[in-house]
DNA sequence: ATATTTGTAGACTGATTAGTCAATCATTGT
DNA sequence: ACAATGATTGACTAATCAGTCTACAAATAT
C-alpha cells in the first residue's frame, strides 16, 4: 500500500468535494487512514501537497491525451485522437479533471514558475505550429489556437457532463464536436 | 460611504489574489477599514458574503453584456454586440471576471440552486433558440452551443489577458475571434 | 423629546488549523 | 546480529479562524 498515493487520492477527492478551504490536512490523513504527522512526512506543507496533486493528475492526462497516436497518420487524424483522449480521459476522471480546472482558476495556480507552465505547454504548441506551417491550421497566433482549443474541450467536457449521456450518444457528441473545432481552426 | 459595497469590494480583490482558503474575514475588515463585528452585521457568514459576492458581480456582467443591443438588429449584429461587450467587461473588470470563474470552479457553486441557475441561463438559451429557429444558427442542442459560446469567450479572454495587446490590436482580435466562433455556430 | 431600530465597534471565545516532536516500529544493508 | 535509516504514530502547540457579545452611537420613528 503506497500512502503517497492514498494521500493524494483522498486528498484529490476532498479537495473536489469540499475545496482547498474546507478540508484540513488532518481529515485527508483521517480519510486516507494515516496518522497526521504522516501526511507531513511525505509533503512538508499543504501547499506543497496540492502542487504535487496538481502536477500528478496533470501528467497522468498528458501522458493519456498522446496514447496511441501513432505519428504515421495525417495530422487530422492525430489531431482527433487528442481531441477525443482528452475528453474521454475527462469523462472517466472527472474528479481528476475538475480538480485541475479548479487548481488553474485559483491563485495556487500562480505559484507555479512560468517556466514550467511554457514547458508544459512546449510540445503541444509544437504540434499547432507544425499544422500552421503544413498549411492545414489557419495561420493565426499559435497561443490563441492552443487556448480556443483547450476552451473548447473544457466545454464540450462541461456539456458530456451535464446530463447522462449514453455512450454512442456521447461519441456522437465528441465526433460533431470536433468536427465543429476542426473547421473552425482549418 | 457604503460599507456593503466597501467589504464586497474588498473581499473581491483579496479573494482574487489569495484565494478563500487564505484570506479570513479578519483580513477583509481591517483592509476594507471596518470592524470585525461590522462585516458580520451586512453578512451572518463567511459563506453568506462569498455568495453574495458571486451574485452582484454576475448580475453585474449580466447587465453589461446585454448594453446597447438594440433589437432592431440583425441576429448577428445583437449576438456579436452581447460577445464584445461581455469580452470587453472581462478585460475592463479582469478581477470581477476572473473571481466568477475561480467561484464557478469551486465547490462553492454548489450552493447555488439549479432553479437559480437555470434561471440566470434563461434569457441566453431563449435568445439561442430563437437564432436556431429562424435557421440561422446550427441545429444543435441549446445547452451545447451555450457552454460552446461560454467556453470560447472564457478562451479569448484568457489570451487577450496572457500578453499586453495595444487597443487597436485587441479590437482586431475580438473581431477575428468572433468570425470564428460566427462561422462555427452558422 | 423620547423610544426604537439600525449601524459600528472591537474585545473576546471556543473551535480548528497547520505543522512539530519525541517516541516507536519496520526495513535494509553489513 | 545489529546498526542505521526511514516510516509511522498521535499527542501536542501556537496561531488563527469564524462568529458572538456587549456597549455605544447614529438615525429614524412616534
Amino acid at each position: 500500500m503506497d500512502k503517497k498515493e492514498e494521500i493524494l487520492k483522498t486528498a484529490l477527492k476532498l479537495f473536489v468535494e469540499f475545496g482547498f478551504h474546507a478540508t484540513p490536512t488532518s481529515k485527508i490523513a483521517k480519510e486516507a487512514g494515516i496518522a497526521n504527522g504522516t501526511l507531513f512526512h511525505y509533503y512538508k506543507t499543504k501547499d506543497e501537497l496540492i502542487l504535487a496533486l496538481y502536477a500528478h493528475t496533470k501528467s497522468r492526462l498528458t501522458e493519456y491525451m498522446y496514447a496511441n497516436a501513432s505519428k504515421d497518420e495525417s495530422l487530422e487524424l492525430v489531431f482527433k485522437s487528442i481531441y477525443t483522449n482528452t475528453i474521454e480521459w475527462a469523462q472517466e476522471n472527472k474528479a481528476e479533471f475538475y480538480f485541475i480546472q479548479q487548481f488553474s482558476t485559483s491563485p495556487f495556480y500562480g505559484l507555479i514558475s512560468p517556466e514550467e507552465i511554457t514547458k508544459q505547454a512546449k510540445p503541444h504548441l509544437d504540434f499547432l505550429q507544425a499544422g500552421i506551417k503544413a498549411a492545414v491550421l489557419k495561420p493565426l497566433p499559435v497561443d490563441m489556437l492552443y487556448t480556443l482549443i483547450n476552451s473548447h474541450i473544457a466545454g464540450i467536457n462541461q456539456y458530456l457532463s451535464s446530463e447522462e449521456f449514453s455512450t454512442p450518444k456521447q461519441k456522437k457528441i465528441i465526433n460533431e464536436s470536433f468536427q465543429l473545432l476542426w473547421d473552425m481552426i482549418t
